[in-house]
RNA sequence: GCCCCUAUAGUACAACGGAUAGUACAAAGGAUUCCUAAUCCUUAGAUCUGGGUUCGAUUCCCGGUGGGGGUACCA
């Protein structure tokens, strides 16, 4: 394989930028030199080109069966002929196994590319292309004076690992917070604090006590038809204006966002803008003309409705505009959409919701679509699935607390197991610090790990066990290399003896490393985070298994330095995954 | 009723239409002269059902069954 070949320019199929060319750029070399034996163009036999599954296949590999048909012969011996014209070619060992072609590349030339490019790149995988474009990403979007439920902290980590997926391909992202803080709901709340105020307890959950309020309340208007006129009456006056109607509402929504705030904190999250619903509320009225004046609304049992079902859709009908005049859901979003599209003039724009929310989505999607915008294109639903099996009692936070709690006393446990073996010793503040980390990193890894569309079964057995496939067996995996860089004690460089790496686990794990940037655009691309969480643990077990045959501090000058450099490139790209997941990555544990 | 999603070892999850369907937990066995055993190495175990397309189907299409969700005045 000709490294240098790589960077140059291919009519057929062009790069994107220079990180992703690392495995796609041997791919490409393959092709171009097997569509010159083959009556394919470069680009359909590029498309062909499968890796190996086996190691002992090699790196890649072409099927030769559509050859098959077009040639009218038998594919293993397309395969044998080939293979024949590629002996001593530079692309690497070319070899035929049935009806497959097989190339082995060139292991050193593999180690010295992959591990120069990882050692002097600041992010390895990340580039520019996504320069001067900004991506408009809604996550989290809790609602006021209820229970930060568990789809919510999904919902924030899924939307923070996206949004951390497009700034490493050099987007400007900004996260919004749309938080549920109008509607009809908070004249009930206002409702509720008049007759209970004096039950309010400062000291304890606030979120939970509006809660509290906000279903008593709710119980009552069931009894009594003239609480619900009440809070209709209270929720016109805080639309309004009403000075003291105002001040309650500040009070319910920064007393919440407070208690919301501690979750954030936990996990790291931060967002650009906090703008929920409220924001919006004198901004819906020249939306609905608009929608209005295009023809596309119309009155329906005394309420304003975009009718999808006769436009050649299965969409059903939007509510734009209740009975009594009171606007909705899909309103406050196609004006959310609007200000936005107009205020940060995006390339996409992202909502990271639950499922069952999927047409609601798509509902409103179409209605912009119909309006002919040209943005419409770039609205795009992430939808996940929920937990299952797990009781939501609590809260968010409690549960945080709790899986903190746990992983406080593991952390402990092991800390003191490493100590008395002698081979780490942290400080008491340390073993905090790591069961902080160890404990987020589980929840968030748990969450992130499998793809985002299924429903995730919920165990908290399987969270908190350490073993395996999770977070702080990735994060153990990097601190593992720190204490190997730590005792190595040597400047890591990148000119050592490439042909000093052999061997299949040192392979592995070059290939793995390898995977990296063409891993992080597919994740992107599919707004799929799981595939990082998928590739962290392979990359990881890869890691392990290389570290417990090649020690480093044990070799001689050459082979040590070497293995250094390997594991310096590892521990930065398991580092570079983490931050991506937003799981912290602990120099000790 | 209609629409959408889903079905893989005992369990939880993987698998651009490609070779022997991967991984983890649990189970059985092994490694502790080990730079962090929170590890590593073995073994055993699975594609709901019936058709179709294809050289080739877990993957795509149609039917069935099971599970989940949605189906206008909540978000």
């Amino acid at each position: 394989m000709n490294f240098e070949q790589s960077g140059q320019a291919r009519p057929s199929c062009k790069r994107k930028n220079k990180e992703i060319e690392t495995v796609e750029a041997q791919k490409q070399d393959l092709a171009a030199a097997l569509a010159k034996e083959l009556p394919l163009d470069e680009e359909t036999v590029f498309g062909l080109i499968i890796p190996c599954k086996l190691p002992e296949h090699g790196d890649l590999s072409f099927p030769c069966f559509t050859l098959a048909k077009s040639m009218r012969k038998n594919p293993a011996l397309i395969a044998r002929e080939l293979a024949e014209k590629f002996t001593d070619h530079p692309v690497g060992t070319v070899t035929a196994a049935g009806p497959y072609l097989n190339v082995k590349l060139d292991e050193s030339n593999i180690a010295a590319k992959t591990l120069t490019d990882i050692f002097d790149s600041e992010q390895y995988g990340s580039s520019d292309k996504g320069e001067g474009q900004t991506i408009v990403i809604d996550y989290s979007s809790p609602n006021i004076a209820k229970p930060f439920g568990i789809g919510h902290l999904r919902s924030t980590v899924i939307g923070r690992a996206i949004k951390n997926l497009f700034e490493y391909q050099g987007y400007k992202v900004i996260g919004i917070n749309h938080l549920g803080d109008w509607g009809t709901q908070f004249g009930l709340m206002i409702a509720a604090w008049k007759r209970w105020s004096d039950e309010y307890d400062e000291n304890k959950d606030p979120v939970d006590q509006f809660y509290k309020f906000y279903v008593k309340i709710n119980a009552l208007t069931r009894e009594d038809k003239s609480v619900k006129e009440e809070a209709r009456g209270y929720f016109r006056k805080l639309e309004e204006g009403d000075e003291e109607a105002t001040k309650l509402w500040h009070f319910f929504r920064d007393t919440s966002l407070e208690e919301f705030e501690k979750i954030y904190k936990l996990l790291g999250v931060q967002f650009e803008y906090k703008q929920g619903e409220a924001f919006y509320n004198d901004k819906m009225e020249p939306i609905l003309k608009k929608i209005c004046d295009k023809g596309l609304a119309e009155e329906s049992e005394g309420a304003l409705i975009v009718d999808l079902d006769k436009r050649d859709t299965n969409l059903g009908k939007v509510l734009l505009k209740k009975g009594d005049g009171a606007t909705l859901y899909a309103t406050r979003d196609l004006t959310a959409a609007y200000y936005r599209a107009e205020t940060f003039k995006p390339a996409k724009i992202l909502y990271v919701v639950g499922m069952p929310q999927k047409q609601h989505f798509h509902q409103f999607f179409k209605v912009i679509e119909l309006m002919g915008e040209e943005w419409a294109s770039g609205l795009n639903y992430v939808g996940f699935g929920h937990y299952v099996g797990m009781s939501t009692r609590g809260g968010t936070l409690v549960f945080l607390r709790e899986v903190l709690d746990r992983t406080s006393a593991m952390a402990k446990e092991i800390a003191q197991g490493l100590k008395s073996r002698e081979q780490i010793e942290l400080t008491d503040e340390e073993v905090n610090t790591v069961a902080q980390a160890v404990g987020i990193g589980a929840v968030i890894f748990f969450d992130l790990k499998s793809r985002r569309a299924k429903d995730l079964e919920f165990d908290f057995d399987r969270l908190l066990n350490l073993k395996g496939d999770t977070g702080p067996y990735v994060q153990w995996t990097y601190a593992r290399c720190c204490g190997i860089l730590r005792k190595n004690d040597r400047e890591i460089t990148a000119d050592v003896d490439f042909s000093l790496i052999t061997g299949d686990e040192a392979r592995a794990l070059l290939k793995m490393l390898l995977r990296f940037p063409a891993q992080a655009q597919k994740a992107l691309d599919q707004y799929e985070p799981s595939l990082i969480a998928s590739y962290l643990l392979d990359l990881s077990r890869a890691a392990n298994s290389f570290i417990h045959v090649n020690n480093v501090i044990k070799s001689e000058d050459g082979l040590r330095n070497a293995r250094a450099l390997l594991i310096h490139c590892t521990r930065k790209v398991l580092g570079q995954g983490l931050k991506i997941l937003g799981i912290e990555a602990l120099e000790k544990m």
